[in-house]
DNA sequence: CTACAACTTAAAGCTAAGTTTAAGTCAATA
DNA sequence: TATTGACTTAAACTTAGCTTTAAGTTGTAG
């Protein structure tokens, strides 16, 4: 089975012009063409482009994903290299994801603060609210007006 | 204690730069001038740049952070709206985490093919490889060849 | 009171990641 | 075989989020 670039694009929820600008850019040295030049997707390259999606979501520059597909189409000669780049970018992404539960925390701790200003009509319930009635998670932030 | 533009950069860990430019776009309507017109930092401005900080990190662009802004300077009478913001923000985190987690996984997989084709010096140990010499969680990457 | 580092503004410049446009080509259907 | 919708390219344009530059001002230390 092989897909248009339009046919892919609708398939990875993506426009043909992002596939485009990826192919130009150099992320997409798996693809064929046929003899009038139509790029040819198939199953293979779907998952190539899983792969990229997954290094993008992950904030892997563009640059940095042509670097790693080169390496790929280099083979088993560069299985280290790649190897490299999978690991830094899945510790980055754990490292992130702890600082995306930080953020997390000090917008359930505004969601309850909020939600106790709308409750007492005044966000002035906060200027000299007592430690104790506040939730022990949310000490932390007690600094924090609005 | 207050603070210039170049002290509040170096405690926030970004440049003046981006301070000014913060300004410029409305994000700072907290702040006071010096008669000469220098912008002065004071705790409370700080503790409003971390706010802006993590609304940064969760990734809302600079115009929606100057609105949120905007209505927290409204005060008592836009609680509401700011607590729609907060929640929604903090509903898209959830979900954008959860969108992480499954990236970290896909890179846990890729991180598993190239230490085996590391050890066997070749991507091809994946070629027709026996799903149980898979670990389970890996199953629904056994399509994905590189 | 002078020097000088750090501040001020407006405006131009930069980078990433596409998107849009224009002019033309391909290939499936009537 | 003619039409037509989807494809092709190169190049210009867009947006976000700063960064840099240039020209001038402030305020502290000697």
């Amino acid at each position: 089975m092989t897909y248009t670039v339009g046919e892919t694009a609708k398939k990875m929820n993506v426009t043909a012009s992002t596939l485009r600008y990826y192919d130009k850019e150099g992320l997409l040295p798996f693809l064929e063409r046929s003899g009038g030049g139509i790029r040819i997707f198939d199953e293979n390259a779907l998952s190539w482009l899983q792969m990229i999606e997954c290094l993008k979501k992950t904030g892997m520059p563009i640059k940095d994903i042509k670097y790693f597909m080169d390496y790929c189409m280099e083979g088993d000669s560069r299985i280290d290299e790649r190897l490299a780049i999978i690991r830094s970018q899945r510790d980055a992404m754990i490292h992130k994801m702890q600082e995306m539960q930080e953020m997390i925390d000090m917008l359930e701790y505004k969601c309850w603060y909020y939600e106790t200003a709308k409750e007492a009509g005044t966000c002035a319930i906060h200027d000299d609210i007592q430690p104790e009635s506040v939730p022990a998670e949310y000490h932390k932030y007690l600094q924090h007006q609005s």
